[in-house]
DNA sequence: TGTACATCAGTGAACGCGCGTTCACTGATGTAC
DNA sequence: TGTACATCAGTGAACGCGCGTTCACTGATGTAC
């Protein structure tokens, strides 16, 4: 233990108080920075020529955000109608979360404090399940035993799933295909989240090899 | 199709072009909106006192992601030290993410464009990993055969992660542990980000469940 | 085909605001003799 | 113990800036007769 003056002692506490304002401000505040004027001013336009076609800066945003949801909808749509199973459903996952990072953020990166989703947002998000609950029940006739690769189904879990299925849409599914659904998001979603947030990089490592790994861990037949 | 007057296309196309635009300048600007003033107005300060504590707000954001990371490496050497094993870790971990969901965010969520992490911070980042590689290692013999439990490890994957162990500072773990690790991270990672980030709400599901399986399925013993 | 009118994209000035940061200062606290 | 000086936290004014948004306007385009 270091000896320290009042001086030293009083600066510190301040410092601490500092940051912990900080903290409670950055829960406040952490709206991705767009600003309508830098936009026109790109565009060779007066700011205020921006309210011809979005009512305000909110609108904007919202916008983009529904963009982005019905970009992986119709990804996702293309590619079980081209007969895709969950490989290639993780795959059209990364290549669509690939291609623009940034809109992949904006789904599902760190919320927006303020903002709520509008709810067209949400129907999106349950049309994307929809495929995918589609794709996990294929392939997986009714009385299939269960598979070591399988993702882990407690009975406690197994019973919560069948109870809570609002969110499936009431999708007529086993729970083994639930969990699997679940399972697809939350690992692929868990590599593909550290890699574009660059939590990989410096290790000289290949994030895709991990990710095809963990989309064969979902036990697909 | 319907027909389309065409102002309306035009109006169209430039709203497109606005949005574009608008990308861009989200890539460009997303960190947290933290505002030194308004700190000190909170602080009962005036602004230009912050200034004999932080030299600029730059320096702020790097003293509260070093904090962030400094904490979580406290709770993981904390749990390893009174003898948590893999289970005890993941809930090390989630219990470090819900208890400041902001701070959890800030290390792992959307990452903030013009930043870039300061060397002590990858040094706490490794830390950290090294704990979790104990914890993988431990309790695995060498020669241990692979149980089906484990996550997936293809011969590709295998000699990819023997010839890349930088990232984990050369520990000495048998490529099945570095695997555990990877899965560990990306898996239970994936749980919590989407459920702090609020995809789980209105779902009527206990994410807390579909964490403790998570951290289950990566065969611990 | 030509003329009168309506629509509407875009402009420029202006609003109030909060931002980060600098600067010269005041006044309390600590230090040296 | 008392006095002179140095240190340093905090203030208030000021800087230039960019923000979202409003308003009255201009001028080109489309529509109706």
């Amino acid at each position: 233990m270091e000896t320290r003056t009042p001086r030293e002692r009083y600066r510190a506490q301040v410092q601490e108080e500092i940051k912990r304002h900080a903290w409670t401000q950055i829960g406040a505040a952490g709206a991705p920075a767009l600003s309508l004027n830098a936009i026109a001013k790109q565009m060779g336009m007066s700011g205020p020529a921006l309210y011809r076609y979005f009512a305000n800066r909110d609108e904007l945003i919202g916008e983009l955000v529904k963009d982005a949801y019905r970009s992986l909808a119709d990804a996702f749509r293309e590619a079980a109608g081209a007969g895709a199973d969950l490989a290639g459903l993780a795959r059209t996952l990364r290549g669509w979360a690939l291609a623009d990072p940034q809109r992949y953020f904006l789904v599902y990166g760190t919320p927006v404090p303020g903002y709520h989703a509008p709810e067209e947002t949400t129907r999106i998000a349950s049309e994307i399940m929809a495929v995918l609950l589609d794709a996990c029940a294929a392939g997986q006739a009714p009385g299939t035993p269960p598979s070591p690769l399988d993702p882990p189904l407690t009975e406690h879990l197994t019973d919560h799933l069948t109870e809570h299925r609002a969110w499936a849409g009431e999708h007529p599914a086993a729970p083994s295909a639930l969990r699997r659904a679940l399972g697809f998001w939350t690992r692929l979603h868990g590599v593909l989240s550290l890699e574009l947030a660059g939590h990989f990089t410096g290790m000289g490592f290949d994030p895709a090899l991990l990710y095809t790994a963990e989309a064969e861990s979902l036990g697909d037949r």
